[in-house]
DNA sequence: TTGTAGGCGTTATCAG
DNA sequence: CTGATAACGCCTACAA
C-alpha cells in the first residue's frame, strides 16, 4: 500500500541502490540489459520519485539573477517587491536570487552588467530589457556559456532566449481596445494613446492589438497617433495637457506604458475627467488609487507574483535540463476595475 | 551563509539534537533554562525549520478530502479537473487526496458522507456545500474530532470552519454590475437576473452586490426580480424564453449561478441576441464558447486551480498547527472577455 | 532532564 | 559497469 521506494526497486530488480539511481537519473555506465530490468521494476511497482527527498539529498542551490531596468515606473517597483516576497517565501527553496539594475537610458551599462555574469556563479538569468544589437550579443555570449535565459515582460525573440515569461501583449492591447470601445459606447469621439517608447516591443505590440480591435469593432471612434513620453513625467504632463486642449472631442485615453503617474495627475485636475474613459496597464499604487477615485475605468495587468515565480520555475527547470509544463507557465491578462480591486 | 540547521543550534546552545528537537516541537521534559537557551540560539541564528525534511523524517502524509456536490454544472467539473491536476503535479507532495461527491438535492446524503469521515483517517476536509442545520452539525462534529475544515467557493460562516477559500461574492456581484452598467451604457432597458437557488449563499451575495452597484451607479437600468432555475436546464429554457417574450426591453442578462448551458442555448437562437449584454460566472467550456461566439460579453471567474491549491496549502498548514500567509491565499475575482480568453 | 544512534527516501563518492 | 556507504535535515526510540 505504501509508496514503493528505490529500495523496493533495487530488490525487485536485483541490483543496488546506486544502479537504480543511475537509471532513474539517466546517468551513463549501466548495461542496456540492467537498465531495462530496472525500468521493468519501476513500471511494475508503479514507482514515483519523492521529489522532496531527492532535493534534500541533492543539496542543490540555484543561483538566479533578475536583470531589471532602473526606471521611475511603479511597475518595476512592484516587480522588485514580488521578487523580495518570493525570496522570503519558502517557494524559492534552495535558490539564491539576486537583482541587477541598470540605467534604462544606457544600453552600455546593461551590456556591462551582463558581461559580469557567467556560468561560474550563475545558473540562470531573467531579463527585462529592450532588444538592441548590443544586448543581443551579450545574451548570446551568456547562452554560449551555458546560462539559461528568460525574457521578462517584454520578449527578446531574436536573442535565442530559452523562454518568454509575460503576457501576449497583442492580446493585452486587444483587451484594452475591447473595453475602451464597450465603455465609450455609441458616444463616439476620439482616443488618445500614450506610449513609453516606440522602441519598446511590448508597447508596440499592445498598440497594434488595440488598433486592430478599434478598427474591427468600433470604427466610429477615432484613434489618434501615439504620443511618446519616454517615461518622463514632465513630457507627459505637457503633451497630455496640450492634446486635451487641442482635441475637446477626446472621450478616451489609453496609457500603453509602464507608468501612469503624470497622466493621472493631469486628469485629476481636469474638468472633463468624468467624460473621459481611462484605461492603463499594470496594477500599481498609482493605478489603484486612480481606479478607486473614479479617474480610471480599467487596468490591464499582469500578475507580477506569477511572473516572478514562473521565471524562477522555468530557470530552475532549464538549469536542470528538465522540461517545463508550458500550460502552467502561461501568464494571464488580468482585467481590474474598481470593484474587483482585491 | 547557508541556512542554519538543527545541528548549528545544538552547537550554539551547547545541547544535543534531541533537546533542540524537543524545544522546536514544544515537547515536555526540558528545563526552563535549557529551553530559553535553545530559543536564544534559534533566534540568534535565524533558524527556520525545513518542513520537507521534517515530513520526510516523520513519514508524514496528509490525507485530505474534497467534498463536492454532484450537480450538472460545468463549474463543478472544472473543480474536479483542477483537483486531478493538482494530484498529478508534484505540488501535492506527501498528500493523498480523495473526493467525496454527494447528490446536491439530498442534504441527508451529505451529512452521511461527513459522518463517514474522522480524524482517524482524515487530516483535513474542504467542503463545497450550502449551510443547513444538519450540515452545521456534521461539520461541528468533525471539528470537535480535531479535523481542520475549509469552506470552498461558498462560505459556511456559522459552522466554525477554519477558513474560507473562494472569492468575495459580494464584490464579484458588484464587478458584474459594474460591467453590465458600463456595457449597456445609456441605452437603458432592463436586466434579467438568473440564479441557481436563493438558498445558495454565494448566489445571494452576488445578487446583493450586483443590485448595490446598479442602484448606485446605473439607476436608469431596471433590474428585474431573480429567476430561480435550481440548476435545471428545462426550467431555465422555459423561464428565460418566457421572460424574453414578456419583456422586449431587456438589454442585459446576468447569470449568477454555476451553470449557463441552457441560457446560452436559448440565446443562441434568439433574434435579439446581439442587443443583449450577457454576463455570467465561471469559466467553463460553455462560457468560453459563448464568449468566442459573441454571445457573452464577460465572465466573472475564480481560478479553480488557485482554489484547489490554496485549499490544500491551508489544510496542510492547519493540520500542522502552522499559520497561513493570508495574503497568499486570497482568491482574485477574474474578469474574462473575448480578448483575454487565454 | 538529556543524549545517542538509527532511519525517512534520495543522491553522491569512491572503491571494486 | 556495479555496489557499499555516507550524507541531506529532521524526528524518535531507547539509554543514560
Amino acid at each position: 500500500m505504501a509508496r514503493p521506494t528505490v529500495n523496493d526497486i533495487a530488490e525487485e530488480a536485483g541490483v543496488s541502490l546506486a544502479t537504480v539511481d543511475r537509471v532513474l537519473n539517466g546517468r551513463p555506465g549501466v548495461r542496456e540489459k540492467t537498465v531495462s530490468r530496472v525500468q521493468a521494476a519501476i513500471e511494475k511497482l508503479g514507482y514515483v520519485r519523492d521529489v522532496t527527498a531527492a532535493n534534500l539529498a541533492r543539496q542543490r542551490r540555484y543561483r538566479l539573477v533578475f536583470v531589471l531596468p532602473d526606471v521611475p515606473a511603479q511597475f518595476v517597483d512592484t516587480l522588485h517587491e514580488a521578487i523580495a516576497e518570493s525570496v522570503s517565501t519558502s517557494v524559492v527553496d534552495r535558490t539564491d536570487v539576486r537583482i541587477v539594475s541598470f540605467p534604462n537610458d544606457n544600453p552600455h551599462a546593461l551590456v556591462k552588467s551582463l558581461r559580469a555574469l557567467s556560468a561560474a556563479d550563475t545558473d540562470g538569468v531573467a531579463i527585462f530589457a529592450q532588444e538592441t544589437p548590443h544586448v543581443r550579443d551579450a545574451i548570446a555570449r551568456l547562452k554560449a556559456d551555458g546560462v539559461p535565459i528568460v525574457a521578462l515582460v517584454s520578449d527578446l525573440p531574436n536573442t535565442g532566449r530559452d523562454h518568454f515569461v509575460g503576457i501576449d501583449n497583442v492580446a493585452a492591447g486587444r483587451t484594452a481596445g475591447f473595453l475602451m470601445g464597450k465603455f465609450i459606447g455609441n458616444t463616439g469621439g476620439s482616443v488618445m494613446v500614450l506610449v513609453s517608447s516606440l522602441q519598446a516591443r511590448d508597447n508596440v505590440e499592445r498598440r497594434l492589438g488595440f488598433d486592430q480591435v478599434m478598427a474591427e469593432s468600433f470604427p466610429a471612434i477615432e484613434v489618434l497617433p501615439s504620443i511618446e513620453n519616454h517615461d518622463d513625467e514632465e513630457t507627459t504632463t505637457r503633451l497630455v495637457t496640450e492634446m486635451l486642449r487641442k482635441r475637446p472631442d477626446i472621450t478616451g485615453i489609453y496609457s500603453v506604458g509602464h507608468g501612469s503617474q503624470a497622466l493621472v495627475e493631469v486628469l485629476r485636475g481636469h474638468e472633463r475627467r468624468h467624460a473621459i474613459t481611462l484605461i492603463a496597464h499594470e496594477l500599481t499604487r498609482v493605478t489603484r488609487e486612480a481606479l478607486r477615485d473614479h479617474l480610471m475605468d480599467a487596468v490591464i495587468s499582469q500578475n507580477v507574483g506569477h511572473i516572478v515565480r514562473s521565471a524562477l520555475r522555468v530557470l530552475r527547470a532549464k538549469s536542470d535540463g528538465r522540461d517545463i509544463v508550458s500550460s502552467q507557465e502561461r501568464i494571464r491578462i488580468e482585467i481590474v476595475v474598481r470593484e474587483n480591486l482585491v
